[in-house]
This record gives structure tokens, sequence and C-alpha cells, in this order.
RNA sequence: GGGAGCAUAGCUCAGCUGGUUUAGAGCAUCUGCCUUACAAGCAGAGGGUCCGCGGUUCGAACCCGUGUGCUCCCACCA
């Protein structure tokens, strides 16, 4: 078989991508194995994918596959989430390009085309897992809008209300002037921002001098101002205390009152009123009983339409329908021209936007329906625990304490959305305006028979996507709408979270919640959170820097496994990382390492020596590899015990990149750099049958470690190495075993001394061809035999030698305890040595003296633990030994 | 304003219970190699005030205090 020069991804992933679901292995029915369980987290139903989903699925993928392979139930539920202001948005637009307006359609209308959009574009994300090896249980793909899904949410909803947790309720809301919806405090992102800090004089009324001067960055809601008010400690205005004042333009007199709230020491010290437009105005306006005004329309325009008992000169009718911004402007302007505004300063201050649509927030007053979230959580009281007890474990564990802050902060939830996709809130009104909630319209007919007879309509709001989603880990198994089925029962609780820390509070939080509250369980086991991906300068991903790239790209043009290596090798959990395709290329590089080991197995697969010539003649090339590669075998096979069960434990940790780089380094370093070069035959020469086996099962064993972190390469490999009837990414993982230490340390001196003479021969600039005759002085020869024709190979000699004295005429160096001389035809660098080795005995000689140090510290003696101690005498009796050698040497040079 | 976290090589990060040969890895850099798997490679090397200061301890990258810088979360004084 030909094997191409380098590893070629893209028509590999597609076969065996395909060949993997042909074969059913991503399904999963509830059986006696123990069960593994991730619900994805839903990504919009019309995203795309990008780094951040690349990242959180790469992450999952490796956690699914890996149990699998440890012969666990795994189960990966893929699915969408309905989105709905981020949808209806782009409904929204798209309608808008074709040139419909949304007010212009029903409800029924507006849903078809709704539908229709996510017909055509939804699920595209899912489809581009596929492109990344997602081994998905397809089967199960889930949507929260799907009939049953749809039914639980409004089920949950009608139960909630019957237990008085949830309310409808006249408040001030953060108000989207973009979506014209209502959204939660938790949809509302704080961002600094330069503005303007007015400061505006209300004249006295009964025409007295002077007036009271507020500072505001908001003139466009001067209109809308009921009072003044100040400190009640102010001395300034103690004496003003009760006077009205006149709101410019629209010249209302409004009272100057005292309140705590305000603070002396920010702006004029007095504050404007405006109940209608700000959360803390109308928490005064309650407290004084203000009337509220308000001045805003829904899309954030001025209507003057609430000022009733106003006189309304033409200059304020004509700022209808201007937008707050222009008018902010507009009126500043103005009350400039009649002398009202004293200065005008730069101000930074921290705006509310939407989460969805960047839109600056409006605080609102308006009928929405809330969650009583405090009367909720005590009803259930492991909610608040779940966390902080480590019953739910969070990776890392220091976001416990945001999840802990946030749950005794907790307020209410504002759950309706004034916008149509999504679930219908199941409220009806009559004529009187009395509401009634029920699943339906039916059920409430059956359960009060007496509104049959009355005109019922239906609020037309709908809920927060988020009352659909803390269903998820439950309702993908059919947990609410058919309790107590086989699937509910054997995959709830889900057995690990992987998702991003931005969402601790719309989701994470809410599912724990719902689980306890619902299904009086949790939703999972473990969380793990993972960070931002940002670009290589720490900037996020965004598209106005275009520094989002373009993955599908990525994956043409490094192939999947490649982008998973180089997205999980530096991103330990709830750390950002940044991304860079340097980490892409060298996932790619570590592709064709391991294709070229591949085609180097094969090359000697071709040339393989029957085992059964084995013969007792020691001159038998074949007879002698056996042996000397027994050393070789032994240490590898030990490198791998040692490795798996050290990946083992920092997957069980989710210490997922460091269990990348762990096995990356026994692939590339100890497999291919060390065991290969060792076992490697001689030019043109047989390997033997059993080398040759061996070195298979090791490859194989390398595959399968990797497998879960890149799994296309790993099982084509895989493939390749054998013939197979079975495929890596269901070949369950042995027992590991215990690694025997002496070897792993007859290993390391080995590379030491290699490492070590290389160096000597670069120093010296002998080159590679040429060989050199060692000769080794020692006082444990024994050590040697195991290694020594390793150690021959790998450093080019033409003989080895051992000896009692210093070999004039060489290079001499010291490694460990023992002398090497090493003979060659070039000039040597006698000053050249010597320096090194002064240098190398100076180094030992600080070392010692720290080492005495301690050991002459009475104090360290006497405290230190035994072992320590010993360990420190150790040292010292080692680099005494060495400074020995070294002077030896040395010596040799005068 | 309140809280949390971080600061170790040029970059990204390990360093877990204070002691493990006077601090480790990957990437990048430098030197030498087209060695018959791989130049997307091989062999080797250099690179550190463990943020500053103070303390605890026989012993500190690690614990405590303090200063500085950065990041994030919560709150939102107009």
């Amino acid at each position: 078989m030909e094997l191409s020069k380098n590893f070629e991804p893209q028509a590999i992933e597609k076969y065996r991508y395909k060949d993997w679901l042909d074969k059913g292995y991503f399904k999963s029915v509830p059986d006696d194995r123990e069960p593994y369980t991730i619900v994805m987290p839903p990504p919009n139903v019309t995203g795309v994918l990008h780094m951040g989903h690349c990242l959180n699925n790469t992450i999952q993928d490796i956690l699914i596959r890996r149990a699998r392979m440890q012969g666990k139930n795994a189960c990966w539920v893929p699915g969408t989430d309905h989105a709905s202001i981020a949808t209806e948005a782009k409904v929204v637009a798209m309608l808008r390009e074709r040139g419909i307006t949304k007010s212009t359609l029903t409800r029924e209308e507006f849903l078809a085309y709704a539908w229709e959009w996510k017909e055509k574009y939804g699920g595209i994300i899912l489809e581009q897992l596929k492109k990344m090896g997602c081994s998905l249980d397809w089967d199960r793909t889930s949507f929260t809008m799907d009939p049953d899904y749809y039914k639980s949410v409004i089920e949950i909803f009608v139960r909630l209300y019957n237990d008085g947790i949830i309310y409808r309720g006249l408040r001030m809301v953060n108000w989207d002037p973009v979506s014209k919806t209502a959204l939660s405090d938790e949809e509302v992102i704080f961002k600094e921002t330069d503005s303007k800090l007015y400061y505006v004089t209300y004249p006295f009324a009964d025409g007295s001098a002077g007036g009271i001067t507020v500072a505001t960055t908001r003139p466009e809601t001067i209109l809308g101002d009921v009072a003044i008010c100040v400190n009640p400690d102010d001395e300034r205005y103690k004496s003003i205390l009760g006077k009205e004042v006149i709101v410019p333009i629209i010249n209302r007199k409004v009272p100057i009152i005292a309140d705590d709230y305000v603070d002396a020491t920010f702006g004029t010290g007095a504050l404007k009123i405006t109940p209608a437009h700000d959360k803390n105005d109308n928490e005064i306006g309650r407290k004084h009983n203000l009337k509220s005004l308000n001045t805003l329309d829904p899309e954030g325009k001025f209507t003057s339409a609430e000022l009733v008992d106003d006189t309304l000169s033409e200059q304020v009718l004509s700022y209808n329908g201007i937008d707050r911004f222009v008018l902010r402007k507009q009126i500043a302007e103005d009350i400039s021209a009649i002398g009202g505004i004293q200065k005008i300063e730069d101000y930074k201050s921290q705006v509310g936007t939407s989460e969805r649509t960047g839109a600056i927030i409006e605080n609102r007053l308006s009928l929405q329906w809330f969650m009583d979230m405090k009367k909720f959580i005590n009803a259930h009281p492991e909610i608040a625990k779940a966390v902080s007890s480590e019953k739910i474990k969070f990776h890392p564990a220091k976001l416990k304490n945001t999840y802990s802050y946030w749950m005794e902060n907790i307020k209410d939830w504002c759950v309706s959305r004034q916008l149509w996709w999504g679930q219908q809130i199941p409220a009806w009104y009559d004529a009187e305006g009395n509401f009634y909630v029920a699943e339906s319209l039916e059920a409430l007919h059956n359960s009060k028979p007496e509104t049959r007879n009355l005109n019922l309509t239906q609020d037309e709001d709908c809920l927060d996507t988020w009352f659909s989603s803390w269903l998820w880990p439950m309702e993908v198994f059919k947990g609410i709408s058919n309790p107590g089925n086989a699937d509910i029962n054997y995959y709830y609780p889900t057995t690990t979270l992987v998702t991003g820390q931005d969402i601790i509070f719309f989701w994470v939080a809410r599912m724990v919640m719902a689980g306890y509250a619902f299904k009086n369980e949790q939703p999972f086991k473990d969380v793990y959170f993972t960070g931002m991906v940002r670009d290589k300068q720490g900037r996020k991903m965004s598209k106005q820097l275009g520094n989002s790239p373009d993955l599908l790209g990525l994956i043409d043009q490094y192939g999947a496994d490649a982008v998973r290596f180089g997205v999980m090798i530096s991103s330990p959990a709830g750390n950002d990382i940044l991304f860079d395709e340097g980490a892409l290329e060298q996932g790619r590089n570590f592709n064709n390492k391991m294709w070229n080991a591949l085609k180097l197995l094969k090359m000697w697969e071709a040339r393989m020596a029957d085992s059964g010539r084995m013969t007792d003649d020691s001159n038998d090339p074949v007879n002698r590899q056996l042996s000397t590669n027994n050393f070789a075998l032994l240490w590898f096979e030990n490198r791998l015990h040692e490795v798996k069960e050290e990946v083992g434990g920092l997957m069980d940790q989710f210490r997922l990149s460091e269990a990348l780089k762990v096995i990356y380094s026994l692939v590339w370093d100890d497999f291919c750099s060390w065991y290969l070069e060792w076992i490697k035959p001689g030019f043109e020469q047989p390997i033997d049958a059993d080398v040759y086996k061996k070195t298979v099962e090791f490859f194989t064993e390398l595959m399968q470690l990797l497998h879960p972190f890149m799994p296309f390469v790993t099982e084509e490999i895989y493939h390749l190495l054998e013939e197979r009837n079975d495929d890596l990414m269901v070949k369950e993982y042995s027992k590991g075993k215990p690694a025997d230490v002496k070897i792993l340390a007859e290993g390391a001196l080995l590379k030491n001394i290699i490492s070590g003479l290389r160096d000597v021969r670069n120093k010296n600039q002998i080159k590679p061809k040429e060989t050199i005759s060692l000769h080794i002085q020692t006082k444990e020869k024994a050590v040697y035999e195991s290694i020594e024709t390793i150690l021959s190979k790998q450093i080019n000699t033409a003989s080895v030698l051992y000896v009692n004295e210093p070999v004039s005429g060489t290079i001499t160096t010291v490694i460990g305890k023992d002398k090497f001389y090493i003979e060659t035809s070039q000039p040597l660098d006698t000053a050249g040595q010597k320096e090194g080795l002064e240098k190398e005995l100076a180094h030992l000689q600080g070392f010692l003296a720290m080492t005495e140090k301690k050991l002459s510290n009475e104090k360290f003696v006497q405290n230190a633990k035994p072992e320590v101690l010993e360990l420190e005498r150790k040292k010292k009796n080692d680099a005494e030994m060495k400074i020995k050698v070294l002077e030896e040497s040395l010596e040799g040079f005068n």
C-alpha cells in the first residue's frame, strides 16, 4: 500500500464520520452499563459555528468519547434553542429585506415566516458539528419548541402560577426599544459610555430670583419630571424645601422634596425625579406619591400622550416622534436658548444595553409576568446548597462563589417578552381585564365552565427563552412531558455539563433550580466552564474587528483533528483561550508525525523477518536485535503504563489540556524520537517479527489514548496498522498496570547519556556521520549492559570500551557519576573542554555548598522530615562524588 | 462602590500537602544537520529579580501582610 507523503485529512474525515454513523456508534439506549450523559448546550437555532462552539463541543466530545471507551453507555444529546429575541430579530430583518414589516402581519403569518426560516437555516450548526467529529446521538436531536417541549414549558408556567410563584405585575422593567420587549436583569449589560452631564436650572415658581440647578445626563426626560429631590441634611437647600420650581419648556410646577437617597456630593446635590424613566426615581416617586409621566413610546420616541394635565405648546408637540437621542440634543439646545443650561461637562457613565440587540435600555413601567425567585428557592433548599456542598462540582471551583452570591441576592425574574417567537403565555383575558391561567383554553373551560361564555383573548406575549432552556436536561429525555419514562430514569441526572461561564446565571443556576423543583434531583454532577475564545492579542472575537476566524475554512485547511488539538492544547477549565493559528499548525504537524511513524512501520512490515527464523547464532542480525531491543520494549511498555495512569488522573480532574500535552509528548518524544530510533534496524535490515508486533501494539495503545482528542487520524492509523474487524472509537481501554520505576529510571539515564554525548559531538563539531570510539569509566559496569547497544547506535560509535583510567587524547565529559572519553579524529579543543568542565564544577560546588549549609543547620536536621533529610544527604553525596570525578578529569589538563 | 481571581522564560501556561539535584513544558529564538518515516523534520543549545517590599519558617514561587498592575463578576450617583 502506498501511503501519501503527509496526512490528508479531508477524505478520511468524511469517510470515517459516515462509517461511525452507519455503524450506529453514536446511538445510545438504556442498558445495564453505567450511563455517561451530556446534554449539549443548545446553540441558537439559526446560529453558525464559531470558535466558542468549537471549544465547547470539542471538550464534550472528548469527555463522551473517553467515557464510551471506558465501557460506559455514553449519550450526548444534540439540539437547538429557539432563542426568541435573537431569532425573532433575524426573522424581522429578513422580512424587512423582503419589504415586509412585522406590524403588518398577524401573529400566525409572522410565525409561519419564522418556522420557514427555522426549517431553512435551523440546524446548520448541527451539520457543522459533524465536521468536527462530534459523536452526538443524532436521533435524540431536540428543539426547545418541539411540540412536547412546548407543552412542558406551558405546564411548568401553569404549575408555578398555581403555586403562587409566578405573578403578574406592573413594574419598572428593562426595556429594549429595538426589539420592543422587556428583558430580565441578566440580559442587560452595562457598558462604560462617554456622555455629557448637563446642568439645568429650574426657576422658582413664585417668581423669586434664581432657582435650583440639577445635573442630568438625560435632558430628553425632563418633560416627564415631577419633582426635584435633595438630601434632607443638605444645608444649601434646607431653606427652599417645599418650594415649587418650573420644569423648563413644559412649564410644569413641581415641588422640591427631600430624600436620603440623594447624594449631596454628586453634581449639584439636586436630583430631578422622572418616575417613568428611572428605577430609583420610580422608587422615590412611589414613596412621595408622585405621578409617573411617561414621555417615550415603546420605540424610544417622544410622545406627549400622557401629558394630559399640561398645557402643551407647539414646541412640545413638535417633539412627538423624535428619537430619544436626537431629542436629548434638541431639548438641551432649546433649554440653552432660554438660558437654562449652566454648563455641560464630559462624563463617563455605565449605560445598560441589551445583551442581544445592543440597544441602550430604557427603564419602563409595564405590566409583565414575574417569577418570585426567593419564594421559589426557599421552597427547595437544596438549590442554594448544591454547589457550595459540591454535590454539583464546578470546574474551576472558584466559580462557586459567583453562583452563591447570585443565589443569595436573587431578584424576581421577568419571564414575559413582547415577542411572538416562543412559548405564548398561557393566560387569557376577558373584557373586564380579569385573567385566567391554564394550560389551554380547553383546559380552562373544563376547570372553570363559567369561562366558556366569556370573550377571552390570550396574552400576546411569549416567555423568556431561558424559561424553556432551564428544562433542557430533563425534557430532552421527555422528563416533564412523560415523567418516569425509561430514558429519563436512566440518563438523569446527567453526568457533566460543559458550558461558558457567561451563562452561569442565565442557564446553569436555573437548570439547578428546575432540576430540584421539578424532578427533585440535581441536573448534573460536574460542570466544566470554558472561558472565552480570544484572539492572539487577547481581544474578544467580534465581527467588527474581523478577528473571528472562519472555522470551516480552518477545518478544510488543517483538518478537524488539528483544529481540535489547537483549541485544546492551551485551554485549562475556566481560562480564556487565546486563539493562535500556530497551535493548529502544531496539531497538523502532529498528525504528520504520527502518519510518518505509520509509514515507517509499514516499511518495516514489508521487510519483517519471520520470528521462526530465530537461531542461537549471535551473529544473526535478527537474533541480536531481539535481545538488545529487550530494553527498549520494556522501557516503552512501562512508559505507556505510567502515562496511561497519569492521563487518567488528569482527565478525571478535567485537566484536559494537560492530558493532551502528556500524550503529545509521549507520542512525539518517547515513541517517535526515542523508542522507534532505538529499535530501528540497520540500513535495509529486516526487523524482528516480535519486536514489530510489540511496536504495533504500542502504537495502537497510543492511538487509543489519543482518540478522544483526535478521533479521525487515530481511527485511520488504527485501521492501517493492521487488518481489523473492530473500530477504535468503540474499543474499550484495557486495565492499567503499575509501571516499573527501575526500568523508567534506567531509561531516563540512557536518554541523559545519549543527550549528553550528542551535545559533546555537537560542541566539538563532530559530523553526524563520523563515528567515534567511546570509553566509559564507571564503577557500575552492569548498569550499561542492557543499554550499551542502544547507546552505541544513538551516538554513532565504532566501539564502546570500559576503562579504569582516563584515556589521553580524548574529549572528556562527566554524566552522572561516570566519565566518558570520546576518541575522534577531530582536532581537540582542549581549552574549550576545560572551560566546560570548570563551569560544571563551579555549578556543582555551588550546589554542594547549599546542601552543606542546610545539613549544618541544626534546626533543619531537627525539624525536617526524615525523607527530606535523607534526600538532602544523598544530594550532598552525589554532588561530592561528581565533583571528585570532575576534579580528576580536570587534572588531565594540567 | 462591593467581591473574586491572576501576576513564573519573548508568548501561552504547569508547578497539587512549603523540602524532589540551586525553577519545568510547549511554542518562538539560536547552532548544526537534505541521517534511507517525517525540513510541517532531526540533533543540540541559550533564555528566569517566580511583580515590588515586609513577615512567618530550619527552609518560601508556594503561607501571611502590604503596595503595584491586569482580568472578571455584582451593584448602578443622577
